[in-house]
DNA sequence: CCGGATCCTTATCGATACTG
DNA sequence: CAGTATCGATAAGGATCCGG
């Protein structure tokens, strides 16, 4: 354990952060929290969450889905008829991990043009200085 | 509450949908929250966290460390004694990220033992089926 | 004591082809 | 339309040596 001298030896939270690993885990990946996002709505067929997720393959789209489901986020329901139409709705919990997310994503919309600052100021410095280094707000849009 | 607009045939949000990508890049790697997180009570040195953090590497903690400082989450001071000792510390911008983070911590404690049910339960309903694992005699690891 | 640079292993993702 | 199976590219992550 780390105890210095200094302050309280109040560090980590043993539980907690099990727990951040493992939510990270699950939605951590490329496409979770879009196929999340996008579902949050109303219900979507295949078809049309593929449509309204520019990019992602056939493959990524089965393997997210079916992960979502076995954690009980989404619920599938197929419809035999033909064509077979499939549709895919969140749960209670996928939509209270929705709620979650939303919090980050809100904290990046808030946030974002910080970062940003801070990236462009260590470009400029060279990084690797010390701190005391308190970069002038370039709100410059380039990059 | 998730984001209502329940019964309107619009989908998402377009602008959310990219800043959750853009926060889920920064923090959604293995070690990011773990820095965080050690490192939210008080100031700490590099071997400090390392001690606190079991299972990182060297490596992984100087690049998620510069990570975290290029882009303002925190700062780093360097003392020029010897043996020289180097702090790390949360910024104003790192706390505020913490918080949002410790949503899904909250999210996870809670819902964690739900997901586990429903993983079980697909277990048993033979949602994954068969793994169909031994139909490849020679999958060798051809690489 | 701090942490940069290199090499290597392995999970993850994307594209394609095929089935019900 | 709604998936499944396989292959190859990529890069995140881990171990270790080296320098300041």
């Amino acid at each position: 354990m780390a105890a210095r001298t200094i302050g309280g030896p109040c560090q980590a939270w043993p539980e907690e952060s099990g727990f951040i690993r493992e939510v990270l885990d699950r939605i951590g990946d490329k496409w979770t929290v879009l196929v999340i996002s996008t579902l949050a709505g109303e219900p979507m067929r295949y078809s049309d969450l593929q449509a309204s997720i520019p990019g992602i393959s056939q493959r990524m789209l089965t393997v997210t889905l079916k992960a979502l489901e076995r954690d009980g986020l989404l619920s599938r329901t197929a419809y035999p008829e033909i064509p077979p139409r499939v549709e895919y709705e969140l749960t209670a919990l996928g939509r209270s991990l929705l709620d979650s997310v939303m919090a980050l994503a809100a904290w990046a919309a808030t946030h974002h043009e910080d970062v940003a600052a801070s990236r462009r100021a260590h470009e400029r410095t060279g990084v690797g200085r010390e701190k005391t280094r308190s970069a002038a707000p370039d709100t410059a849009p380039a990059r």
